[in-house]
DNA sequence: CGTACATCTGAGCACTGTTAAGATGTACGG
DNA sequence: CCGTACATCTTAACAGTGCTCAGATGTACG
């Protein structure tokens, strides 16, 4: 399955994985779509039976670089131990930072603008995980409800913010366990917060459960959050 | 000052005001070194008697832009009036989701990875400036001066991660009025769960004023949090 | 076996960042 | 007022890029 030439094989996904590779290794933008062809043996002018442009190539792997993420964070909370209040989504957001700390330029790809399409689906997508999470927390009580509207942009915002600072090197930290504190710090801290919120009449669209607040049923009157990149409720990743 | 031939100008200037222009017009990376020269009028190879690479022009361009931003924040937590008790760092964070928001591709620029030179100072850097707000809650009483230190990455984190979703379109706000709102939920709920805190002595380097967290002066044992791009601690900007 | 079709190749276009050598204007001591 | 020194900018060229298009090549299937 290596030697032949391609053909009826498998280029397409031959080219994600060496553009993945390229990206870990030399960074966002340190390789060409011509590199990439040339490792997977094949002309340049191969890629563009596959993808339409490089753009779409990589707009590809950000999706599928994002739905492997999302579904390592499903894991992650599910999986999550102690006595902690906020166990499940202290494991979330530890496994986010982790994540991003480790291939920092495919997580920067990953995220990178323009390559949200706001119609492609995204498999299981880190905000419906988060969200399914805070669900979870209104439903044992842990959350008041009346904060649970919106609650899940608060605490994407907080956890994302934290592994950007760190992956575009504006912020160090030393060694995985200060990154593993200083996560688990700010989860709880925006957890408690929310979680002791003045209920100053926050004008939000009534209560939903995750997977909901889409591009297509916003509330009619109120300023409406959407998030970019939904998904269809649960589906296995390649 | 406009036809001359520039010779002795400040074609230096000129050509970051043409590249911040063309990063706004066409994004972050829809414009070459070619180009920034030619509506500078001037040969492309010009460019290089004033900056080593285009790498280095956009590397100086994101200072500029990030010291413009340090002073805009530093101005609105000056101006903050009201009577919420976060009101300073409220507006703080409105002002940096903002300024985020007016421009996303400068934004975008202007945080982007490898343009930390860690070596370079910024003016008003916009981590000093939250440094010092959060330094300002301790002093009278509304932070408790155990949760201070590392506070200013957790909040950092928190505004940063809601700019950068909302630059990515990753999430999407209808109106100015709800990215405020989104912005003050955030910068509250973070503060009261910092102020909340368990202390469950978090082995943080000793309290310490801002413009501290360099990487001179780190905590020999600890494990310690440095700043990228710290800054000189006043100066007016150009 | 031969035709239809997806797949890949080769050559080439306009463009990029970058370098080298040389032209050009500016300043300033005689 | 001249001439030399110097910073500044230009011209020409390099290798490499994304992308297109006409054609070669292999694969499947009647």
């Amino acid at each position: 399955m290596s030697k032949e030439r391609y053909h009826h094989g498998e280029l397409r996904a031959a080219l994600l994985d060496a553009a993945e590779a390229l990206v870990r290794e030399r960074g966002v933008d340190g390789w060409s779509l011509r590199e990439a062809s040339a490792r997977v043996g094949v002309s340049p002018s191969a890629a563009y039976h596959h993808f339409d442009s490089r753009d779409a190539l990589v707009r590809t792997l950000s999706e599928r670089v994002i739905a492997r993420l999302g579904e390592r964070l499903r894991r992650a909370a599910h999986r999550a131990s102690g006595d902690h209040r906020h166990r499940r989504l202290i494991a979330y957001g530890r496994s986010y930072v982790r994540w991003a700390l480790e291939d920092p330029a495919v997580a920067r790809l990953a995220f990178a603008a323009g390559h949200t399409d706001l119609r492609t689906p995204i498999s299981p997508h880190p905000h419906d995980v988060l969200a399914a999470e805070l669900d979870r927390l209104v439903d044992t009580g842990e959350l008041p409800s009346a904060a649970r509207p919106g609650a899940e942009f608060v605490v994407w915002a907080a956890v994302h913010g934290l592994a950007t600072l760190l992956t575009d090197g504006l912020v160090h930290l030393d060694g995985l366990r200060a990154v593993d504190r200083e996560a688990e710090r700010l989860i709880d801290a925006v957890l408690t917060g929310l979680t002791r919120e003045q209920p100053p009449a926050r004008p939000w669209p009534t209560p939903r459960s995750a997977h909901s607040q889409r591009l297509a049923d916003r509330a009619p009157d109120t300023p409406t959050t959407t998030t970019a990149l939904a998904s269809k409720p649960t589906e296995a990743p390649s």
